[in-house]
DNA sequence: TTCGTCATGTAATGGGTTACATGATTAC
DNA sequence: GTAATCATGTAACCCATTACATGACGAA
């Protein structure tokens, strides 16, 4: 997941580490933002596969001191992006990979980005199914706090697979407009 | 955070792992369900460690062949969970606690369930603000991909905000009527 | 008698975290 | 000159996962 993120900005262009993570944040902040100490090993890691490289101009102000290691792709990499980018299966639309997936969909194929939507509308489906069912079984046992976190469980799901449907269709009418949000989030704040 | 989960749920009533298993899918599925890799070494440690005890009056049907090893809170136990229950501290109001924290709510003191949501809020409320920015800064450079899903996570915390102050609300007002969700998820499926 | 599901467990591995350590650069 | 922040890195650890292995029980 790191690696693919990772790949994925310096696609667009070379950073170094310190940098790289205040994108990672930024752009997949939604998910989760990596550590330093999961992000230096990673890039060592990619290094050595041969997937980045070390843009070793580094200013050199002192003599000795290399400060700020700024890495590129290489063209290994970037095959290995393509890979990625390409995965459509069921690990493309599993929680820790969709939103990735879906951050680099400008620069995946169409079809692609039907499957893993697709894919992850149904799984999503499949999550409100159980939760309904559990809800309908159970709810007279659970307490009101509990019942306020299940609902609010089906309610998220039920948004996402709404989502993931207007998002479908726009890709079905050739991706013309932009797609937008179920709820009007930019024109009014917290009204409801 | 599964031994958490796991002494609430033996509070009730004693279980076997498997049947556990399947409780903590239905009760705690909105954020992870567990697999037995995890469960049954957990079990193992909350034996040792005392806090759980296993009901040896399993079947005997066959002699010799032990199978549901059913488990039930014991004492020690029961004075963890209650400390569990009364960390009203950042940790409560992480990602991963939360939900769980929340799932307890009922044999939570009062007190500690306010300093819980209004963490949980003041949390979310910062986060927020950082996606507010990251979308304010850079709306104009992203794709729609990018856009639309940087704007479903701006929507899902806000939804989170306001969810939240609900809650807040009702325990202020003496939590009398049940708290209910923003969308009317119970009443009209899927209308937006 | 064989298949599905109930049931328990281990071993290897993975992917991250926190805490620690170090030092340069910038702003006051 | 000193504090904040930029910048890189390591080591110990944690909590989970997957894959594997085993076997009982009930139903067709």
């Amino acid at each position: 997941m790191l690696e693919f993120a990772v790949l994925g900005l310096l696609q667009e262009s070379p950073l170094h580490g310190y940098e790289l993570r205040r994108q990672l944040s930024a752009r997949f902040g939604t998910v989760r933002s990596f550590s330093f100490g999961s992000l230096y090993p990673t890039l060592n890691r990619m290094q050595s596969a041969g997937w980045i490289a070390a843009d070793d101009t580094q200013a050199a102000g002192k003599l000795g001191t290399r400060r700020k290691v700024t890495y590129r792709i290489t063209a290994e990499g970037k095959e290995r992006f393509a890979e990625l980018l390409g995965e459509g299966g069921p690990s493309a639309w599993a929680d820790e990979n969709f939103d990735v997936h879906v951050a680099f969909f400008g620069q995946t194929e169409a079809s692609t980005r039907l499957r893993i939507l697709e894919g992850r509308r149904g799984r999503m489906e499949e999550k409100r199914e159980e939760r309904e069912e559990v809800l309908r079984s159970t709810r007279s046992r659970m307490d009101d706090y509990t019942l306020a976190l299940q609902q609010r469980g089906l309610d998220s799901v039920e948004r996402e697979v709404r989502w993931l449907s207007e998002l479908i269709d726009h890709e079905r009418a050739g991706g013309a407009a932009k797609p937008r949000q179920t709820g009007s989030t930019t024109t009014g704040p917290t009204q409801q």
